[in-house]
DNA sequence: CACTCATATCGATGATTGTCAATGTCGTGC
DNA sequence: GCACGACATTGACAATCATCGATATGAGTG
């Protein structure tokens, strides 16, 4: 994992409301989707449609238990989320910085 | 800032490969948009419709200089980003912590 | 003021998203 | 094997997104 067009499916998992929320959630722990689904006021299919674009991400696990599906939190892919926003919002150990503060002749020119 | 809808404008800001990319350039220091545009295959109108959903979220900070616009990254909205992302996939300092594996009466009764 | 360059906005367009009701699939228990 | 409960998939729809060309705005230069 490691150029910016891998990490696009895990921010769009991030950027909805629900989802966020979902993953606050499993954050305490393991939960069965029914547990998910009570807590808010959507519909049993949007549920599936938001676990799927969660799992498909990567942020999270989900396991068949009989008839119920258990979801967990995949922390190696938050953290490595995380570590991915750190290294693009740092100059850390970047070896192709190309920092002028504007190319234009006229303006490199009369500084 | 604290409530997870609040941050779905940024993790909306971060979920395309162009925007990503153009938070990386801005991390080894300031760009004028004409710079930024020149390592892109788009349109300037595209550039500038990218530029307004960064700064809209906060992540990226624009001035005008004369002519051109200044962007910065804007750390302080990053590393709150950041430390959202670690407050959701932790269980640190969670009070309302609600985690049974499955609230279902004949699971939790077969335990 | 007129011209040019940098950037923003507008209008259009095809693609993707979030949502639901309806239906399909898969597991469990009788 | 059949009925039911848990979850997934489908089809439809309105809303939002990413993109462009064209046009507008705004700053600097003569």
């Amino acid at each position: 994992m490691n150029a910016h067009a891998d990490y696009v499916p895990v921010f769009k998992a991030l950027s909805d409301e629900t989802r966020l929320k979902i993953i606050d959630m499993l954050s305490c722990g393991e939960m069965c989707a029914c547990d998910i689904l009570e807590r808010f006021s959507i519909s049993q299919s949007t549920l599936s449609y938001h676990m799927k674009i969660l799992t498909e991400s990567g942020l999270v696990h989900g396991v068949r238990d009989g008839a119920w599906m258990r979801y967990t939190l995949n922390r190696d892919r938050t953290d490595e989320a995380i570590h991915f926003i750190n290294h693009i919002t740092n100059t850390n150990d970047k070896v192709d910085c190309i920092c002028t503060p504007c190319s234009r002749p006229e303006r490199t020119a009369d500084k």
